[in-house]
DNA sequence: CTGAAAGCGCTTACAG
DNA sequence: CTGAAAGCGCTTACAG
């Protein structure tokens, strides 16, 4: 039942070479316009279409671009993919996407698939563990292969040699502190689920530059946070909490509701949120928005670019996009 | 830069012929012991990895699976398309991802990029657009190309003729009612965001079955649906309700914290959440858990049956999944 | 046990 | 303007 029109049976059919009729469907000057006609019609009539390997074999490109998403559950990372694809779908690349579950050696696996010739390019988050131990050389040993890599969003301090895309997230804690003073909140606390991550730490590094007397509250074990997180609130001195994550963003407001706390002069709440989820929720929570979409399309065009002009010795990309506050109902 | 080392390359490193390399790397019984040693050992030495483009054309399989998402911002599908990658990744094949956003022609488009050899199988949840012109002839032409097709979550209401792998939703809906009821509620009301959404009309359908004075407050529009949902709550009747989708949820909690009212006897909600989201925030829903992982692993499954059964007679499978109760703190 | 040949479905110099 | 030939990198009957 598979698709039997090949160029040999259109060419059979038209008693002509292989060749002709390649050359007509590929439009080429060669050809007689009355070939051309006649291959063509047949070609639309038989609905043939070329077998994309054959060509791609051919052609020595796969036509492909990895992806590698360290976990596709947190919406900050679907609307980086959603950005992705949508660059991405209108070039001839198909998007091949792995999800890494934040594991260096599912990483490790995926650039191994990826680099035995599998895709043209290469799109990756790092892992929290790859990013945790500093193990990096799996992602330089791409260059070698000759593969155009392109890292987004956790960039490891120490340039590696590829383009990266992210957001100036030192800046956006800046902003977000200076926010919440002018809401004039006196004791300004920095909540974060992501202590070790690149971005938690640029985060806190932010918070670190503004604040006279820091608190802050930073665990990865979620319980262990949203404890320690209601025992500062309960001492009653907090006025102000900048979340490093989506998570303790949450465990905030929680925190804030349980404690019975208002936002009002009491207390305020600026952090980084799932953006479609929080513009239905309640409190609609003040947030630093990233654009995710926009990073995911920065992401793919870089690599297109890359792509398309082979030049080895086009500089390195260092792409930085500016967040936004967007106000909510925490912050009066 | 690329990997010139190829069967060609070793074959004439070692001066024997690109059969019996080939054959001794893929440990045929022809080949002397021997003979496959010094061959492995040099593959190994030069990194040899064969051409996944060459193997696929001659072998004439893609070893891709293509996954038609309709919204991957949608954290249901995430998580459905994690357990997708669960159970693909552990197979030959590759995930190759399209997003619909929810357009019948994008859909179309996909399908028809499908089936034109790109992939050998194909999950799709079908656009909401699709699913309301209930035009399905691009899908059921995939039969025709031979190629074989799941559908999930989103299953017409008319067999197609294709596995299928979906929940309940009318029981789920029946089960929250009589969950509501057992809490003592009166006057349950439904809301629901997608009421022309097959999935959307059978949990409708479930609400009506159990319903003797039914509140029906649904609307595509989420600001209308907004505006009618405050308005019915003000009456003051409703005591319990039952949301038929992510965003009717955030806006019926939202609509009751805005009214003052208090999770207790006042008043109770159910419904769909997302659920890594909801384990963090406050109050945390009492939710109907679809298990979208495992709908993932099951499409998954289901698909690579067909895959490597190539009868064609296998019957349609119909595989329903139950959904659970997860207790949070919206019904006392 | 090894190798020459054909073939998977295409494209593209090159001859005629 | 058309076609035969070589080749992309593999695999696999078939001969020897």
């Amino acid at each position: 039942m598979k698709n039997v029109v090949s160029l040999k049976s259109l060419a059979k059919e038209l008693n002509i070479s292989v060749s002709t009729v390649s050359k007509s469907l590929n439009d080429s000057e060669e050809i007689s316009a009355q070939t051309k006609e006649r291959v063509k019609n047949l070609a639309k009539l038989r609905g043939y279409s070329p077998n994309p390997i054959a060509v791609r074999l051919q052609k020595q490109e796969t036509m492909q671009i990895g992806v590698i998403i360290p976990n596709i559950e947190n919406p900050f990372f679907a609307s980086v993919l959603k950005g992705i694809d949508e660059i991405v779908s209108t070039s001839k690349y198909n998007i091949i996407t792995f999800f890494s579950n934040e594991s260096l050696e599912k990483e490790k696996e995926c650039l191994d698939h990826f680099s035995r010739g599998n895709v043209d390019g290469i799109l990756i988050c790092i892992a929290e563990e790859t990013n945790k131990k500093k193990t990096f050389d799996h992602i330089i040993d791409i260059k070698q292969k000759g593969i155009p890599l392109v890292l987004f969003d956790r960039i490891p301090m120490q340039p590696l040699g590829f383009d990266v895309v992210h957001v100036n997230d030192y800046d956006s804690i800046v902003s977000a502190y200076e926010y919440l003073e002018e809401k004039k909140c006196k004791n300004i606390a920095f909540v974060s689920s992501i202590p070790t991550l690149i971005v938690g730490r640029l985060r806190e590094d932010g918070y670190l530059s503004k604040a006279k007397n820091p608190i802050v509250i930073a665990y990865e074990e979620l319980s262990e946070l949203q404890l320690t997180l209601q025992e500062s609130l309960k001492e009653g001195k907090i006025d102000g909490l900048i979340s490093a994550d989506i998570n303790a963003t949450l465990l905030c407001n929680s925190a804030i509701q349980k404690q019975g706390l208002t936002y009002s002069n009491e207390i305020s709440l600026i952090g980084y949120v799932n953006a479609a989820q929080n513009e239905l929720s309640y409190p609609k929570i003040t947030s630093i928005d990233q654009h995710p979409e926009e990073i995911g399309r920065q992401t793919a065009k870089a690599l297109l670019l890359r792509l398309e002009s082979k030049l080895e010795n086009v500089p390195v990309n260092d792409i930085v996009l500016n967040t936004t506050i967007t106000i909510g109902e925490t912050s009066v």
